[in-house]
DNA sequence: AATTATTGCGTACATTCTACACAAATGTAT
DNA sequence: ATACATTTGTGTAGAATGTACGCAATAATT
């Protein structure tokens, strides 16, 4: 029995939708097909360890957060031999785009999580775990914030949020609610892109965050 | 690298404390320590297949409710080789406690959450991961429900979660929040226990619980 | 200079939460 | 039998929170 890390690995961007890191498999079984970044624990080897190692073999890149997403057992899911796989779940901020992109020749590429090709083994089971986790979690913690850059104008946050949750936010009650949890500080700059009056840049403040948890306060939307 | 399962198997009694039970260990390493049952999983055999097998054998009892809950897999978790376990949260109705007083000479034992005693291996912080899910989790899923006897007087509940999120509750908005979820069916049977007016008894309907939650409806307190 | 796009803020109303009082139905002590 | 303690069942007022909007401010575009 051998045991496995993978690694789900989100990032919001280019355009304003969340997608996920896949790479091309080389070898068979499922030869070309994509799959979710991953592999063998060694014998030595932390499991968080393990994935960070994986992720900067094959992919280069580093994650901004990590957290344990479940563990695959079925007898059957891969072809070969028995391998239980342990699956994680990460963020990268935006910058990661052009980090893989420089990652020279190697197969791995961002997919829209609206359309997703393929994917080998069980990975689209892993896949939807970590999707389902992902919208819910935005919900009771604050790890949206982990996606964007780190000041960012509010639309940002509402466009993920509206992105991940597949509805419509008033805009106006997105924003009061959310600044009513006095996380977040707002910057004295100021950015303009394109049409519409110029927006001020927030910044998530993480030490305010774990004082008022530590205060019984909870992070929800 | 081998792979276990352990289960943390909560019951709700036999006074109104929520508990856990536990297995003596037998042999070194820990051995006399008190330890979540569990054991090694088979070549050809599931997870959940591998937790119900050890609960059988080693404490004969017979889960109502069962989730994974999370994997540990810390080198040194275990002192002779390296151990990684998928860590299971079970629940049992209040009959099982006679179960396991009967599984013959088996070292079982039920050990109240607010009391316990030092544990072998990581299980202390295995435990404390399961209370904590245990503890969030009746907040947010009808959980609760697995641990009470199918038909409960309204107090049991309430019992349930004062004692499990450790604060006072206001039995009268608590009632009116669980009732107008509308999840409860109402027998028309009473029961008289010691003094007081006669409570009516309650059951949890599951199929009306997933007709709800289809339609996009959320427990939640 | 008018138009369009985006940000920032406030207000009225609806819904939900919270605190609290009292009646009903039983057992128990005298 | 009567008074008292104990537990269950129901309601209501005010506070807090959520929801649906309207409108001004500041920019690019035409």
């Amino acid at each position: 029995m051998k045991l496995a890390v993978d690694a789900v690995v989100f990032g919001y961007g280019p355009s304003p939708k969340v997608s996920v890191l896949l790479v091309k498999r080389k070898y068979d079984p499922f030869k070309n097909h994509w799959a979710i970044p991953g592999g063998f624990v060694e014998e030595e080897e932390g499991l968080e360890e393990a994935v960070y190692r994986e992720l900067e073999e094959e992919t280069g890149i580093k994650l901004n957060y990590l957290e344990q997403l479940y563990s695959f057992g079925n007898p059957k899911r891969d072809p070969r031999e028995r391998i239980v796989s342990i699956a994680y779940f990460g963020l990268v901020r935006p910058d990661a785009y052009n980090v893989v992109a420089a990652t020279d020749a190697k197969e791995a590429e961002w997919h829209s999580i609206d359309h997703l090709p393929e994917l080998a083994f069980d990975h689209d089971t892993i896949l939807e775990t970590a999707i389902r986790r992902l919208r819910s979690k935005i919900t009771y913690e604050p790890i949206g914030f982990e996606l964007l850059d780190e000041t960012f104008p509010f639309s940002d946050l509402e466009n993920l949020y509206t992105s991940l949750l597949g509805r419509e936010i008033d805009r106006r009650n997105f924003r009061k609610k959310i600044l009513s949890l006095g996380m977040l500080d707002e910057l004295e700059i100021k950015v303009k892109k394109g049409a519409g009056r110029p927006a001020n840049l927030f910044q998530f403040n993480k030490e305010r965050y774990f004082q008022l948890k530590n205060d019984g306060f909870v992070f929800e939307l």
